[in-house]
RNA sequence: GUGGGCGUAGCUCAGCUGGUAGAGCUCAGGAUUGUGAUUCCUGCGGUCGAGGGUUCGAAACCCUUCGUCCACCCCA
């Protein structure tokens, strides 16, 4: 171990891949504003036994998958491993819980102590969506309206599905279990190792196992849905319905089981088929248990997490496919450069000038000296439509010279030139430098007027 | 934790049954002395992941180890 690199299963995020971060950060903002979710900011660390108590001591995740250590005095504590059971500890902490329904939402990281591979990171991140008080199945069916709306925004709707069920309050599947393992029990040969293992541990985890034959052993085995309360099968009833209304396709998968024990009645998960192994992209489900089970006075609770490294996949291969959302039109972008020691300073103090008078333009100071033809190298690498350029002479004049560096003739006709003032050679103009603030800032107020 | 694939230039990779490394792209310079993206020329760039072993000789074969990818498992 000589070379310095980061901790096995969490990556850097490069500047290759940050745009689709933003897009898909962006696009949760703007909609989870647009729902009325209020965001919440939470500690990477928690105590431990906040998630022992939440995720479940019998899960992968609290057995073996915790990055748990002490603090200088003794304290167990945990890099958190989901951000439900945090929310639920701040809820708490600080009376968000009672007496209101707060509909909250987070994005962060997590880390779990696990192989890494394709999807699957030891540090990942989530966006998630945690809301409380709200018992009925409106709710349920509002944050999957939510979901399905931002696959539409990132162009992603048609590469995800959505399943649900329903598992019941706790006591139905308590009686479930019973009988399940009762069935398995003089089967248990005819079960993958994993699923005997489960037998013993988590016996509902056998219903979603990828073992063809252990499914066709629970082809006969008792029905979840034969043991559900009533309850809980009118409040699926009524989030179908309102799936239906609202035009939302759906699979009912009875065999769908949340890994995390404090889920109960409705659960749902968004899967594509385009990830491998780890094609869940989006879960969640119902946890009426959890406030109360920490602690809390008896308060339901709704939520989902997304996986971000997951969608962010997604997002670069729709980008790779090349239906990349189209460029805006117009002048966006500059590159600035001098040709010398004074121009260069002078290039400077342009380029400061043109933000002022244009905001949100993409202006790039040339830096780093060189020939000119690195100069007008460097700008076309750095994707500038236009560069503008301060020599000697134009320096003496107050001017600049302004090259158009794609074939696009909304590039000119956007600073209001054409033809006409070409100089030399085509798409080149030269032009005063207060000319070329003026123009900048009139394109720039009929673009902002155009946009309302 | 289990199983398999792969580690050679900044990137993508070639390198045959062992004879101490090569291409493309990128980058820098020039052809074109104030103009990029095309073309041509030149150049920079490698403890062959690391350590050990076999051998006259190892990028190649063996062992160990680290990293990475894929799957199981788990889950977002």
């Amino acid at each position: 171990m000589s070379k310095l690199q980061a901790v096995r299963g969490m990556n850097d995020i490069l500047p290759s891949s940050t745009p689709y971060w933003q897009r898909l950060e962006s696009a949760c903002r703007s909609l989870f504003g647009a729902y009325g979710l209020e965001e919440i900011r939470l500690p990477i660390v928690e105590p431990t036994a906040l998630f022992k108590r939440s995720i479940g001591e019998a899960t992968d995740i609290v057995e073996k998958e915790m990055y748990t250590f002490d603090d200088r005095n003794g304290e167990s504590l945990t890099l958190r491993p989901e951000l439900t059971a945090g929310v639920v500890r701040a809820g708490e902490q600080h009376g968000l819980l009672y007496n209101q329904t707060p509909r909250l939402w987070y994005a962060g990281p997590a880390f779990r102590y696990e192989k890494p591979q394709k999807g699957r990171y030891r540090q990942f991140h989530q966006i998630g969506v945690e809301c409380f008080g709200l018992p009925g199945p409106d709710i349920d069916a509002e944050l999957i309206a939510l979901t399905a709306r931002l696959w539409e925004h990132l162009g992603l709707a048609s590469a995800v599905r959505l399943e649900l069920n329903t598992i019941g309050s706790a006591e139905s599947r308590q009686r479930f279990r019973k009988a399940l393992v009762a069935f398995l029990e003089d089967k248990r040969e005819a079960l993958d190792e994993d699923s005997q293992r489960r037998l013993l541990t988590n016996p509902m985890r056998i219903l979603d196992s990828k073992s063809a034959e252990t499914q066709r052993v629970l082809d006969n085995a008792p029905s979840l849905h034969d043991y559900i309360d009533d309850e809980s099968k009118q409040h699926f009833a009524g989030l179908c319905q309102r799936l239906d209304a609202l035009g939302i396709s759906y699979v009912v998968n009875p065999r769908l089981v949340r890994g995390l024990d404090y889920y109960g009645k409705t659960v749902f998960e968004w899967i594509t088929t385009e990830l491998g192994a780890q094609g869940t992209v989006c879960a969640g489900g119902r946890y009426d248990g959890l406030v109360e089970q920490l602690g809390g006075k008896s308060t339901p609770g709704v939520g989902f997490a997304m996986g971000c490294e997951r969608l962010v996949l997604m997002l670069e291969a729709l980008a790779a496919r090349g239906s990349m959302a189209l460029q805006a039109r117009g002048l966006h972008s500059l590159y600035v450069m001098g040709l010398g020691e004074a121009e260069d300073s002078a290039a400077q103090t342009l380029a400061e000038q043109i933000r002022s008078a244009a905001p949100g333009l993409k202006v790039m100071l040339h830096c780093g000296g060189g020939s000119i033809k690195s100069r007008m190298k460097k700008a076309d690498r750095s994707g500038a439509q236009l560069s503008v350029l301060i020599g000697e002479n134009e320096l003496a004049r107050q001017q600049v010279s302004c090259k158009v560096m794609q074939a696009d003739s909304a590039v000119a006709a956007s600073l209001g030139l054409d033809e006409d003032s070409t100089v030399s050679t085509p798409g080149q103009f030269l032009l005063s430098q207060t000319e070329l603030l003026q123009r900048l800032q009139t394109m720039k107020e009929q673009a902002d007027s155009n946009h309302g």
